[in-house]
DNA sequence: GATGCTATTCTGCGTTACTATATACCGGTA
DNA sequence: TACCGGTATATAGTAACGCAGAATAGCATC
């Protein structure tokens, strides 16, 4: 799927508080992720932005884990506030695909009528 | 709703366009209509700023024509390039949005076998 | 020791929606 | 006349986000 970057900003933050939800996880294993959920154009830096975000934002917990594959792992678990976050975030996106979804329907209705 | 101002970025562009293709109309009247739609906090500025992008990259066809409500209106209405822009659109929400869904989806899943 | 996969980090960039403000036309009204 | 509210467009500056690209590092295998 060609460019989809724009209409990526606010929800691939989203998609990963919901990964990370699921049971503790590292940014390249959340890329994967992310990767078969069909979003093939993900790059590493771009969801270490965003677990650094997290971090910043004092979303989640941290542990680091050594591993057998290569380096140290970071690990990562939501928290309270992350919890609550992702909470948020599946509201925002009801609301927001809800009246898109709206919009869309009405075109096909006007378009039936012609 | 709460700040769902991210969530709205590749969108907003989108919805501009789709209330165009309906029939001419202009900024002020646009603005009304996402306002309608739900997206109650857009205001003028951000339209304009819409619209603007539109006309610098010739999706847009535009008609100045005197208003007796208040100064001349700016009519937009869609060109060819702009009503192949919003197919593209459309395409790239639905395969944004399912996937999303689908995220969502197995999370309910997930919750339910537990 | 070279290659390849795994894994993290960092800097700078481009795009977008939003804020705030200015300008202008018109009608009503005080 | 002066002022105000609704209609209408414009624009400079800001913040946030996802992304590109590169560097670094650990481990396995050849």
């Amino acid at each position: 799927m060609e460019n989809i970057t724009e209409m990526l900003k606010g929800v691939l933050e989203g998609c990963v508080l919901e990964i990370i939800s699921r049971g503790e996880t590292y940014g390249y294993e959340i890329t994967q992720r992310l990767r078969e959920l069909g979003f093939t154009e993900i790059v590493e830096g771009t969801v270490y932005t965003i677990t650094i975000r997290l971090e910043k934002n004092n979303l989640v917990n941290i542990e680091k884990k050594p591993s057998n594959m290569g380096p140290p792992r970071k690990f990562y678990t939501l928290n309270a506030a992350g919890q609550e976050q992702l909470e948020i975030f599946w509201r925002k996106w009801e609301f927001v695909s809800s009246k898109i979804n709206e919009l869309k329907t009405i075109k096909i209705k006007r378009r039936e009528v012609k």
